[in-house]
RNA sequence: UCCCCGGUCGUCCAAUGGUAGGACAGCGGCCUUUGGAGCCGAGAAUCGUGGUUCGAAUCCAUGCCGGGGAG
């Protein structure tokens, strides 16, 4: 009876999601601990690095998180994901850059792990909700019937920009108790609560890279693989189609990217364009980043249903873009939806996410094309 | 085999008698819990050899290397 009202917190063993657990717990509801192992972190030993700290699925953070577990006496399980994780987030995380994209692994992990098979795990546990360190907020909208996405209070730690692919019967059941707090406040809280991992370092980078070298990532799982790969050297050429330099593969470049490009021109060059047809990398000045409208592909609408006008909103179209007004132009009958800035934003780039906000409220979010 | 012009950090350019500066690139760090971006920092060069001069990247001679030039 009293189990299947549990909620299922997903445990890193970082400060944040043991702090989600501890806080739910001092307030008496019933949960259970569950940590997703995504990636074994003993492949690819090429790429590993000493004292590196924050990333996922090491043998430290399954230890945090259980010690945390067993600190506040609550059942705690590891769950393997594994699978999962490599066919739905580091497969196409590889092939979008070879595609010539920009993908962000954190939003296909929320997408296809965390709010889809842990769901349906701690379902499988009893627990009819699920609870995560996202710095976001979750509420109903009696008005509308709808679950409605918001942001963190602490807009400098707010996630939601990988969360635009929630569905409503996803919100239902998720609870983002963090979202209410400021980052020093939950710190503080872990203090409070006698949390080991209160001082913990925030983790960063992709969590299966361990040295944060992507390129040299892709290369290392061709190699476990035992794929080969045919010739991907390039050249650099800026828009007028002259030959600047040559480069090891488009996979090494996304737009706006500065560094690495090993072409000296007096003046910093910008990677403008990838073409993959050509395997070019297009290179120019800053302000030839500039664009006024993208399309967004396979657009999800969160707060509000699909709106058939134009709707105005801010837009950001990468986690540290702070979002800019536009305008969205849905097009009719498709999950596809114009946007058009007010003002020209600098690399817009495809595969990124563009997040459609109205103040703190998600509108809905997609891909870039 | 003769005559011009030119050889400065990896690249491009500055300093034309007083002990070499910048941009870009590369490298390191910070920032940021997608990738980029941005910020800070340290490196890094006078083609060789003689000479003139208190003092040479700078003037002279010569060699070497580029580029140009009717035999």
């Amino acid at each position: 009876m009293a189990e299947s009202k549990s909620i299922a917190v997903a445990m890193s063993g970082g400060v944040d999601s043991s702090a989600v657990a501890a806080l739910l717990h001092s307030r008496g509801l019933p949960i259970v601990g569950l940590t997703m192992q995504l990636w074994n972190q003993r492949r690819l030993p090429e790429l590993q690095v000493e004292g590196a700290v924050g990333r996922c699925c090491s043998l430290d953070d399954v230890y945090d998180a259980r010690h945390v577990a067993q600190q506040l006496g609550i059942p705690y399980y590891v769950v393997n994901f594994e699978d999962r994780f490599e066919e739905s987030v580091v497969k196409p995380f590889i092939s979008e850059y070879l595609a010539g994209r920009t993908p962000i692994p954190c939003t296909l992990c929320n997408n296809f792990v965390k709010f889809d098979q842990f769901l349906e795990m701690a379902e499988g546990l009893g627990a009819g909700r699920i609870a995560t360190g996202h710095y976001a907020r979750v509420r109903f909208d009696e008005a509308s019937g709808r679950y409605q996405l918001l942001r963190g209070v602490d807009s400098s730690k707010d996630q939601t920009y990988f969360l635009f692919g929630l569905t409503q019967p996803q919100l239902a059941r998720t609870l983002f108790p963090l979202g209410e707090y400021t980052k020093p406040q939950v710190r503080v809280m872990a203090r409070e609560l006698g949390l080991a991992v209160a001082e913990k370092h925030d983790s960063q980078e992709i969590c299966f890279v361990p040295n944060g070298d992507y390129a040299q990532f892709i290369d290392a799982y061709f190699r476990e693989q035992g794929l080969s790969r045919d010739s991907v050297r390039g050249e650099i050429v800026n828009p007028a189609g002259q030959v600047l330099g040559e480069h090891d593969g488009v996979h090494r470049f996304t737009v706006g990217q500065r560094r690495g490009l090993g072409v000296a021109a007096g003046e910093p060059l910008y990677v403008i364009s990838t073409e993959l047809a050509t395997q070019r990398v297009v290179v120019g000045r800053n302000d030839e980043l500039l664009s006024g409208s993208f399309t967004a592909k396979d657009v999800n609408w969160i707060s509000i249903a699909r709106p058939d006008t134009p709707v105005r909103a801010q837009v950001k179209i990468r986690n540290r873009h702070s979002a800019a007004p536009a305008t969205l132009c849905p097009a009719s009958g498709e999950s596809r939806t114009e946007v058009r800035f007010d003002e020209p934003q600098r690399a817009v780039t495809p595969g990124q996410g563009a997040v459609f906000y109205n103040g703190d409220l998600v509108l809905g979010g997609g891909w870039i094309e």
